[in-house]
DNA sequence: ATGTCATGATAAC
DNA sequence: TTATCCTGACATA
């Protein structure tokens, strides 16, 4: 679950839910030590940039990472954590006072558990982070001109840089794969073969699909015109990750290792280019 | 009961 | 380059 798109529709969700509300937060598991700072506190707003996640309590930041296991989901308040959970948040019970007790009342609560993150950042630490990410395509008014750059200085493959943060904020090994199939781009193409035209192209796939996937609250690359298999089916719809044959052409997928992980290709839609693969020797 | 894998990232060798 | 951390779902025995 937790690439870029993930990560801003939980934002969304906790300021609907929290914005300008005072919280009781509390670390079932314990390993937030210090989750007493912010409970009781007000929520100002939560962001995001890539796949981190910011949670403002006024002078107070929370820095989560959902890494590769991570979940952030709402609960009901009345089912009490399970001991893994690191972090739980829920309206702050008013008790004593007239009016009614939002917590209980909305029986709400969201819960934390195996993140890679989850501890105060100060601003340095903040300003530190956000300067070793790349440019985020769900930012608005983010240039992508420096990733650019940085793609086309670079001996590295696209598939490489693509889950490369720095380069790009957000993309993980779904859209990886997806965005690669999108463009037509073999994953071992260097990035200093990528054109302006591809890279454009790019740059606008990952806006658009991160942004549907912010609403649809999942992957979506493929549109509804183009589906096969019934709308209802589980599983995301996707053209080549995980999968066995190609969506478009039924070609057998060519499954690899780019940058430690799993990468997905057609060999048909997603051809080598001759410039940059040398032929083999006669 | 044990093993495997996963939409991530880093530290250490 | 390998090891390590985080959790849970599913497969296999």
């Amino acid at each position: 679950m937790p690439e870029g798109h993930t990560i801003h529709r939980l934002a969304r969700d906790l300021r609907r839910d929290f914005e300008g509300v005072e919280v009781a937060a509390c670390s079932p598991q314990g390993r937030f030590v210090q989750v007493q700072v912010i409970d009781g506190e007000r929520l100002t707003t939560a962001h995001a940039i890539g796949k981190h996640l910011f949670l403002e309590f006024g002078a107070h930041r929370v820095h989560i990472h959902l890494g590769l296991f991570g979940k952030f989901k709402k609960r009901r308040l009345s089912e009490p954590p399970r001991s893994s959970v690191r972090l739980r948040l829920a309206p702050r019970p008013n008790e004593g006072r007239d009016g009614v007790d939002e917590g209980s009342r909305r029986d709400l609560a969201w819960d934390l558990t195996g993140p890679t993150d989850c501890r105060l950042l100060g601003d340095d630490a903040f300003e530190e982070l956000r300067a070793r990410l790349g440019a985020d395509p769900l930012a608005d008014g983010t240039r992508p001109t420096h990733a650019r750059k940085r793609i086309q200085a670079s001996k590295r493959p696209i598939g490489a840089l693509l889950l490369d943060q720095s380069v790009i904020a957000g993309i993980g090994n779904v859209y990886r794969a997806e965005l690669l199939f999108l463009s037509g781009l073999h994953p071992e193409s260097p990035g200093q073969s990528i054109t302006d035209r591809q890279f454009t192209k790019l740059w606008k796939l990952a806006k658009d699909l991160l942004a549907k996937g912010v609403r649809a609250n999942r992957i979506v690359t493929v549109p509804l015109e183009e589906r096969r298999e019934a709308p209802r089916s589980r599983g995301e719809q996707l053209y080549v990750y995980k999968r066995r044959s190609c969506r478009r052409c039924q070609s057998t997928i060519v499954r690899s290792v780019v940058a430690l992980r799993t990468m997905y290709h057609c060999p048909t839609c997603q051809p080598e280019d001759t410039r940059w693969k040398k032929e083999p020797a006669q």
